[in-house]
RNA sequence: GCAGGAGUGGCGGAAUGGCAGACGCAUCAGACUCAAAAUCUGACGUAGGUGACUAUGUGUGGGUUCAAGUCCCAUCUCCUGCACCA
């Protein structure tokens, strides 16, 4: 009889074993696998179940490709740190942020160990360590070196609550990302990045990524590319003229009036004595509204300018309105209406009594009373002049270019996308390396002056005026011009808490070069990234900050790929009870430490997995884990029982094995870890079975202990040295499955009338067609009356005879 | 509104167009035990039958096919993303 399965004993065992012999070794020769996890925030909260599954499954794959492949693994850990919850917590409290953060971080830590990944913790990094951050300021004097960091006074999205600008990508629904209260806009100096200038690049190259489809589209539509054409609109009685855009040139007959943005530069020009109160309270009125307003008015608003603006095609008077539908920053913030083939122009006309003309006939004629917008570009051109007879699918393609060359505008392509806000208002967050200067205006910090710290202050308290907690501290503030040395100020607003992640994964490899931000021996060599795991909330944010910050630094030289991040895996999430969320305030958290205690790391790696799809959120439940423990326990005792057994392995132990290796390995291939689990605790019944009946051999013993150590290292490890093994599992080559053993000699086959199943037959693997109908119809015996219509044969599965 | 994903036992979930419900949880019965736990064996969609079995069954309604959870059309519900981007 064995010895029981005592988790605690055999875990703390090799736990010492492996610290002391690390199994992942870069011996020069080996080739490299770059398996990253997105590094968490270290929240005083600490871990649950559901952090757990993301880094289970990486180490799973892990150690997966260390033994299949033999590679030397890349699986490094560190932290997100900046942020605001650490600078809540110092307003509170008055704890310094670096004091609770690396608090935070040993508590996390030591969670994290438990789980016993193949971290390599020399690689660790920390986005708030100075040596860290110095190379964050960095790149952004080398972006503002190549005029894509520049300052700009504007309308921002500002959080009330957070007191704090934030980029397009962190306000969602018109909400904050992060504390979910309303978002107004607020007019700053801020510091923006050109990401715009890179919007084409990001979108061509979603091509060339192994990424969820999901997370490409996201991309696409948030960069969000389109074609069309500004127009150019004269206004009577006026020098100027209004540049509007418009994806449907091919209607440019059919504008009967035009809408400008109410924060349009022309705006309130354009009002006449008669008009200019209402112009300039509905300008007022909208400055006034959160973005949260804006999206709720079910009904569209607006003002007459009392100006007319020249259709330049057909020389048409159409009325200038202004209506907060129109958005200021997208275009050129005005737009020519076409009521007739534009669901909110129509909309707008209807209300304010506007002329609506089609241009496009649908189904060859034109609408009577028309209810709403006919917004297909499909159908032939009227009341259109010269172009009456086109195809509108046609001419919306070619529309851009004629306009262009009768000189009354120009074809051009337009993107969602916007100039990423940099700028922060809070404390706990990278100094912007910028000085002032009245005379030689925005110099940055020389790098050898790098990093520059961030320096004490008495209050984290966030202003709400628009400056940083950091514009209080004089002596800082104060310094002299590097390159005149006159008197100087700095910037004081911080970096946004996507700074450090934009590039982290680049500094893992050559966290301890104090000359570069990574060298370029050590990224040729283990960059960049092969597979990347995380959750999918990230999908506009990180990663594409990532990508933008990795074409930057391939542009300038630093590396020679451009995308960060070869393969993706969203994992979902591990939500509580009815799919709620785990949260403190909600009461549902489960945290992995009992679990550990009670079951083991194993057996909670392997439930992780077990629970369900690993890309599809999961309910957690307790109760299944008592499944997986009895799983581990059966293989114990199946390996122990037998670990000296002189039985040789017979056919149908040959096939079990090889099918063992090879369904396991194809479902592993797939991702599809849920049913690799499944697998296992089929294979090991089945072992279990025939170990009763006619014995088991060594060598498959030894299969299920490899095909099992990246799942369960720990007992895999045990059970490896009993089967006499002197070496490491993990120094062991993963098994390849001999298809010629897997064959069956005979199989079972289902027997049908008419797709009905009547009997189940045996018969050799290699039987014709015409022995396998004769075998089922015997089986089938009286049953088989009536017209045989047609003799269905589906080799190995089925046969089917269809009869009237 | 638009786009994507999903709907299968009491529950989590399996099924290259080929015997639906693998694997696990829970439940029930039996063995072992003085007893319980643990372990082992078995049953476990629904309806009917003592029974081998029969019928029925993958949100709903149609269709294609010898054969549909899987493909097509329509429809309902839920989830996710985007949302006045001209």
């Amino acid at each position: 009889m064995a010895i029981p399965y005592n988790h605690r004993e055999i875990e703390e065992k090799w736990r010492k074993e492996w610290e002391a012999h690390p199994v992942n070794i870069d011996d020069g020769k080996k080739p490299k696998y770059y398996c990253l996890d997105m590094f968490p925030y270290p929240s005083g909260k600490g871990l649950h179940v559901g952090h757990w599954r993301g880094y289970v499954i990486s180490d799973v794959w892990s150690r997966y490709k260390m033994l299949n492949g033999g590679h030397y693994i890349i699986h490094p850990m560190g932290w997100d740190a900046f942020g605001l919850p650490a600078e809540n917590f110092a307003i509170k409290m008055g704890v310094h942020p670096a004091k609770s953060t690396a608090e935070n971080i040993a508590n996390i830590k030591s969670q994290i160990n438990q789980i016993a990944a193949l971290y390599d913790w020399d690689m660790e990094v920390n986005t708030t360590d100075p040596e860290f951050y110095r190379w964050t300021q960095w790149i952004f004097v080398k972006m503002f070196q190549e005029g894509l960091a520049y300052e700009k006074e504007m309308p921002i999205n500002w959080c009330p609550s957070c007191k704090t600008g934030l980029a397009n990508e962190e306000v969602v629904n018109g909400k904050c990302e992060r504390c979910n209260s309303d978002v107004t806009k607020k007019n700053l100096k801020q510091w923006m990045l050109k990401i715009t200038k890179y919007a084409d690049r990001l979108l061509a190259d979603l091509d060339k990524l192994d990424w969820p489809e999901k997370v490409k589209k996201m991309q696409a539509d948030w960069i969000g590319k389109s074609y069309g054409a500004e127009v150019d609109f004269p206004v009577e009685g006026k020098e100027e003229k209004i540049t509007v855009y418009t994806t449907r040139p091919d209607t440019l007959y059919g504008a009967t009036f035009m809408v400008l943005a109410p924060e349009h530069a022309m705006a309130a020009a354009l009002s006449v004595p008669e008009t200019k109160d209402a112009v300039e309270r509905y300008i007022y009125e909208a400055s006034l509204k959160s973005n949260v307003d804006r999206l709720q008015d079910k009904e569209k608003t607006g003002v007459f300018t009392g100006s007319y603006a020249i259709n330049p095609l057909n020389g048409a008077r159409v009325p200038i309105w202004l209506s907060d539908y129109v958005l200021a920053d997208y275009g050129t913030g005005a737009i020519m209406c076409v009521p007739a083939h534009d669901d909110r122009d129509f909309e707008f006309a209807k209300k304010f009594q506007i002329p609506i003309v089609q241009v496009i006939a649908k189904d060859g004629k034109e609408i009577e009373n028309m209810t709403e917008a006919y917004t297909e570009a499909s159908g032939v051109m009227i009341n259109s002049g010269e172009w009456n007879g086109m195809e509108s699918a046609v001419l919306k393609k070619e529309a851009p270019v004629m306009i262009e060359k009768r000189g009354l505008g120009r074809k051009t392509v337009n993107y969602k996308l916007r100039d990423w806000v940099f700028s922060r208002q809070r404390y706990w967050g990278e100094p912007i390396p910028i000085i002032h200067c009245p005379k030689c205006g925005c110099v940055p910090v020389p790098e050898e002056e790098l990093p520059l710290l961030l320096p004490e202050v008495e209050s984290y308290q966030p202003t709400g005026t628009g400056e940083s907690p950091l514009a209080a501290i004089e002596e800082w503030v104060n310094t002299t011009c590097p390159v005149c040395g006159e008197p100087a100020r700095r910037e004081t607003n911080t970096m946004p808490q996507w700074a450090g992640s934009s590039w982290y994964f680049l500094r893992y490899v050559d966290n301890k070069n104090d000359k570069e931000l990574v060298s370029r021996e050590k990224a040729d060599k283990y960059l960049p990234v092969d597979m990347y795991i995380g959750g999918v909330e990230h999908a506009v944010l990180h990663l594409l900050y990532s990508r933008f910050y990795t074409k930057f630094l391939h542009d300038i030289g630093v590396i020679d790929f451009d995308e960060p991040f070869v393969k993706l895996f969203n994992q979902g999430m591990i939500t509580g009870k009815n799919g709620v969320k785990m949260a403190k305030s909600k009461g549902n958290v489960v945290s992995p430490d009992d679990l550990v205690r009670d079951y083991g790391c194993d057996s909670l790696r392997i439930y992780e997995l077990f629970v369900g799809p690993p890309e599809l959120d999961s309910e957690w439940d307790d109760r299944g884990i008592d499944g997986v423990y009895r799983f581990l326990t059966r293989l114990w005792k199946l390996v122990l029982d037998h670990k000296d057994t002189q039985t040789k392995a017979s056919k149908e132990m040959l096939k079990v094995r090889n099918r063992m290796i090879h369904d396991i390995t194809q479902r592993l291939e797939n991702f599809s870890l849920n049913t690799v689990i499944s697998g296992f605790m089929e294979y090991n019944n089945k072992m279990i079975e025939m170990a009763r009946t006619e014995g088991i051999d060594r060598e498959t013993l030894k299969t299920v202990v490899v095909l099992l150590a990246p799942f369960a290292p720990h007992i895999s490890e045990e059970l490896w040295r009993a089967l006499g093994e002197e070496t490491s599992v993990f120094h062991a080559t993963w098994p390849e499955a001999d298809k010629e053993a897997m064959a069956d000699t005979e199989k079972e086959v289902a027997v049908q009338i008419n797709g009905k199943t009547r009997a189940v037959i045996r018969i050799p693997a290699d039987s014709t067609r015409e022995e396998a109908i004769a075998a089922g119809k015997e089986a089938l015996g009286n049953r088989l009356s009536g017209n045989v219509v047609k003799e269905v044969y589906v080799p190995g599965r089925i046969i089917n005879i269809v009869m009237k």
